[in-house]
Parts: structure tokens; C-alpha cells; sequence
DNA sequence: GCCAACCGGTTTCTTGTGAAACCATCGGCG
DNA sequence: CGCCGATGGTTTCACAAGAAACCGGTTGGC
């Protein structure tokens, strides 16, 4: 097959993927920087905190699949910046909770309808048929690729 | 409307798009680095060249899609590796004519099945009809996202 | 022809990232 | 109890990434 003996990186899957990606996600942080000062990292700390309860760090690191570094980092500014207030838990001094004070639900509640207008603008085009199956896809794609990365 | 006062990360295109693309490259980076010691720069580079002809390093540039700095660095060492070759273009003293080194497109003849055998592990699951619609959908974000960018 | 703006590509510098080392605390087992 | 391995989170270190400065070389206008 002509197929092995090469390969249009235009047409390989995780290239394209990768570049739109990242694409998109330069909008997205040029836009959160711009206005409200944010790195992704911190916008994606705010959002989880943003669904209301407090939670442990641990449940922010699983929620956003960043590591542990970067969540520790972005939560670090986003409490200088008094977005964020940081109590140890009661019943374990290693863990803290993490929850928006104030002026971060006053942030979050101007950030989130940007993000909304930013991402229908993004999809603008598409239908809602192939927005569900790019949902499903995405899911699939990464579970394989989660599978076949643990298994390596 | 409820939406606009709250945002699920978890379903949030950016966020989706980011991390499944980010998981997926480092699947391939850690089999492009375990097996053959090379990065994704200098793999997308390679597998440019790798279509054929010689290129000079502008149009590298824009096939992959990465900025100058990266192709620069990824260029010096593939050039130091002994995979890729550098000549200044005769009639333009400033540009230079890329192309694979016959060791180059041994190594790159090793690749490519693999790079096809880790795709096919990834997508297997996915009909040939959602791949064909989530390329379509990932070109229509691309150009969305270009354009957003680009007028702001 | 010559100077100035421009262009291709590299280097420098600052910053973000993740791995590994680290520190404090916790829980289990002798 | 009291040690020891595990766990939550931070810091250190090495390195990749991109912006801006830089260095030839080129081109267009006078």
C-alpha cells in the first residue's frame, strides 16, 4: 500500500488536532488575558470553583487534568489576586480548601457569558447534530488514547 | 437564562479540544522520543520533508504550522543528527533548501508506519463517516478560530 | 550605484512547564 | 505509642517555547 510509505501531515489526525487546538486556545487566552488579566490555567481553576461549592485542590487537579504544579501555581496567583481564598481542610492539614471569594464569583459571573459568545462564534456553521458527534468523538478519541498511553 | 450564569469545563469546547489534543500528542511524542529520539518539532519537520521534494525552510514553516524559532531549532538538530541537509538556496543567499539525507528518509521510512498504526489504534472504534465529519468539523473551527484571531 | 526598508533565519532573554526532590501530615502496623 | 510508607502540596531544576533583538543579504526608490 502506497499508504505505509507515506504520510501528508495535513491529513494526520493528531496534527490536525494539535494545531486546532492550540489555535483556538491562543483566542481564548488572548481574550481572557486582554480582559480580565487570566492565564488559562487560572480561567480553568476559576470555572470549577465557579460550579459553587468549595473543593480540596485534589478535586480541582482532577476536574481541570491539569497537574498538580500548575493548578498549585495558578491558585497561588489567582489568591494574591484575591480571587480565590485557601483554608486547610479540618480534617486533614495537608489538604486545603479552595473556593472563589467574592470578587472571584464578581469575575466569573463577567467571564463566563464571554466564554459562551466565544465559543458560539467558534461554532457558528456547525450544526447541533455535528457538534453532539464531535462531543462523542472527542470522548472516544480520548479514551484510546488514554488507554493506550497507561499501557506503555 | 441559566446558561449564561454558570459553565461546565467539562463541556467546554475549548477545554475538550485542549486536552484530548494535549493527551494524544503525548502519546505519540513518548513513542517518537522512546523509539527513534525525536520530538514532535522534529518530527513534523520530517515528515514534511518527507513528502519529496526539497523545501526551503519558509515552506517547512508553513506546512507545519509552527513559528520560525521552532523550525530553527528542530532544523539544527536534525541537521546535527545527520537526518536532514542544509544548503543556502543559489538565488536567494538568505534562504535555505531543506531535504531529508538518505539516512533521513530511512528513518522516516520506519516512521510513517508507525505514526499510521498508532492513528488507526486511535480511531479504531469510529466509523469512516464520523472521521470524514470530524475532519470537516475540525477545518471549520480552524478557520473560525484563524479568523476570530486574526480581527482582534 | 547607494541607502533605507525589508526579509530569512538565528540568538538572546524571559517565561511557562513538568519531573523529581522536598516538606509536612496522615494512617497503618508492630 | 512510635516508626514508616503513602499522600497533599510546594519548591527546585532543567528545558521548551515565543517575543524581540539581531545579523546578513536583498530589493526598491532616488
Amino acid at each position: 500500500m502506497s499508504e505505509a510509505a507515506s504520510l501528508e501531515l495535513g491529513r494526520f489526525l493528531p496534527y490536525r488536532l494539535s494545531v486546532t487546538a492550540e489555535c483556538i486556545s491562543r483566542v481564548f487566552a488572548e481574550s481572557y488575558e486582554r480582559r480580565f488579566g487570566l492565564t488559562i490555567p487560572e480561567w480553568r481553576v476559576m470555572a470549577v470553583l465557579g460550579e459553587g461549592a468549595p473543593r480540596p485542590t485534589q478535586a480541582v487537579i482532577e476536574a481541570t487534568e491539569m497537574d498538580r504544579v500548575k493548578v498549585s501555581r495558578a491558585v497561588t496567583r489567582l489568591v494574591d489576586k484575591g480571587l480565590v481564598t485557601r483554608r486547610t481542610a479540618p480534617e486533614d492539614q495537608r489538604s486545603q480548601i479552595l473556593a472563589l471569594s467574592r470578587k472571584g464569583f464578581g469575575l466569573y459571573g463577567q467571564i463566563v457569558p464571554l466564554a459562551h459568545a466565544l465559543q458560539a462564534e467558534l461554532t457558528a456553521g456547525l450544526g447541533a447534530e455535528e457538534l453532539a458527534l464531535l462531543d462523542r468523538v472527542l470522548e472516544s478519541l480520548h479514551a484510546k488514547a488514554r488507554e493506550i498511553g497507561s499501557r506503555s
